[in-house]
DNA sequence: TCACCAACTGACCATCGGTCAGTTAATGAC
DNA sequence: GTCATTAACTGACCGATGGTCAGTTGGTGA
């Protein structure tokens, strides 16, 4: 009885073959001007064909982005082997980071547009729940390679992993926002690299350099002490 | 022959429901399922009208944006004047700037998705320019700021302006979208609060601090505590 | 040869952004 | 008071598009 197995295995990659077309089509026109009927053409099915593998436009949107995130952490599977310093497996981290989401230039838009409006977007509770979890897990590299610093005594064992994990992803993806916005084409990518592995060094460097005098965080911490 | 200039303010005012109206719904309900219609009842006008005034449902939407950014500016246009230190003008305009576009937290979301989208959205050139031009001129307060360090002796002279503008408003921007994304309501804006101060620090104690050899023992302080 | 059924189709529907020919009403000339 | 002018406004209409579903197709096994 093949049969059943065969046929999965043709879903499958129509699946594929549907998410192939769509990637192409997004990544060269945007989200809005790109119909479904114009997939359904490109991967040879009629319109109602897609919809019996995914449930809206959004939903294949979405699928996109999970399976390039997924790709890309497969990429840095391998980034503790090098033996280098924490710093530079930020530095390295975040140069790969930007080479992956910006070589398709579109897919850090998806990215940042999934991020702004998974609520808007309704899709099944489930797919979303994976995107969330996914990118939570690329997140948490960071600070795996923050605890990584800490182990090897590069980086102070008080600091505080979370926060500094979410200062580096924010100050990583603002940078290549602001630039998207602002830069021309031309050496965009060169300057985002610049200003972003300035700004990861800055950074450790403060975070290894003794707080200066009684001001900074201890004025701000002592109101905002918040135990759960 | 006070017509003339009677007219010119009614409309004036016609436009300014028209954005009242437009502004409630979109903070309401995000951009696709506010429809033309729906802020034209609001404002009390028919479809047809909202077109006299404006070009597209998008540049209603970038208007907002437009105005509220504007109001930003005035908002802090006396932040000089406080005599503090460079470090806490930063921190001081990074909190009025979490307050602002996390108030009506669609605000940033329409912030950052124009940013994001600029090219796609195709408005008129000027207004393009003009939201441009407007965003610039909030994104250099930083480094007047920064500049305003270097002068009384804060900061090192040899410092990168632009750079660490890029780097400040990059982690920013990011730490908000981060936490818009992830975190959970409850409580957001003061983790995005903290996290963001205490990052901000951290580039400045870094961009103060010697650049040193590779790598440095520290354990002397803690950058980033864990408050938990 | 036929019954079954998963895969597929495309006509159809509802919604919505945007248009435009026609209406309304304020004004000012006579 | 009447009428011509015209800016402001209206809403029926259009085209595009996401999504649906009743019906078709073709491979399979009896």
């Amino acid at each position: 009885m093949g049969l059943e197995e065969r046929r999965r295995r043709e879903k499958e990659n129509r699946r594929a073959a549907i998410l192939r077309a769509a990637r192409k089509l997004f990544f060269e026109k945007g989200f809005k001007p790109v119909t479904v009927e114009s997939i359904a053409q490109k991967a040879e099915l009629s319109k109602g064909s897609i919809y019996l593998y995914f449930n809206s436009k959004e939903e294949i949107y979405t699928q996109i982005l999970l399976s390039d995130i997924e790709k890309f952490h497969k990429g840095i599977a391998d980034l503790f082997r090098t033996g280098e310093t924490a710093s530079d497996l930020l530095v390295e981290l975040a140069k790969i980071y930007i080479n992956f989401f910006l070589g398709d230039k579109e897919l850090f838009r998806i990215l940042m547009t999934f991020m702004l409006h998974t609520e808007h977007m309704n899709l099944p509770e489930e797919l979303n729940r994976h995107v969330v979890k996914t990118t939570n897990k690329t997140i948490s590299v960071i600070e795996k390679i923050f605890q990584y610093g800490v182990d090897r005594g590069e980086f102070p064992p008080t600091m505080n992993l979370r926060l500094n994990r979410d200062v580096i992803w924010g100050l990583l993806n603002g940078i290549i926002s602001l630039h998207l916005f602002t830069g021309f084409e031309a050496r965009r990518e060169e300057r985002i690299r610049a200003t972003v592995e300035e700004g990861i060094r800055e950074v450790i460097r403060g975070l290894i350099a003794p707080e200066a005098g009684a001001e900074g965080p201890m004025k701000a911490a002592a109101g905002g002490r918040t135990d759960r």
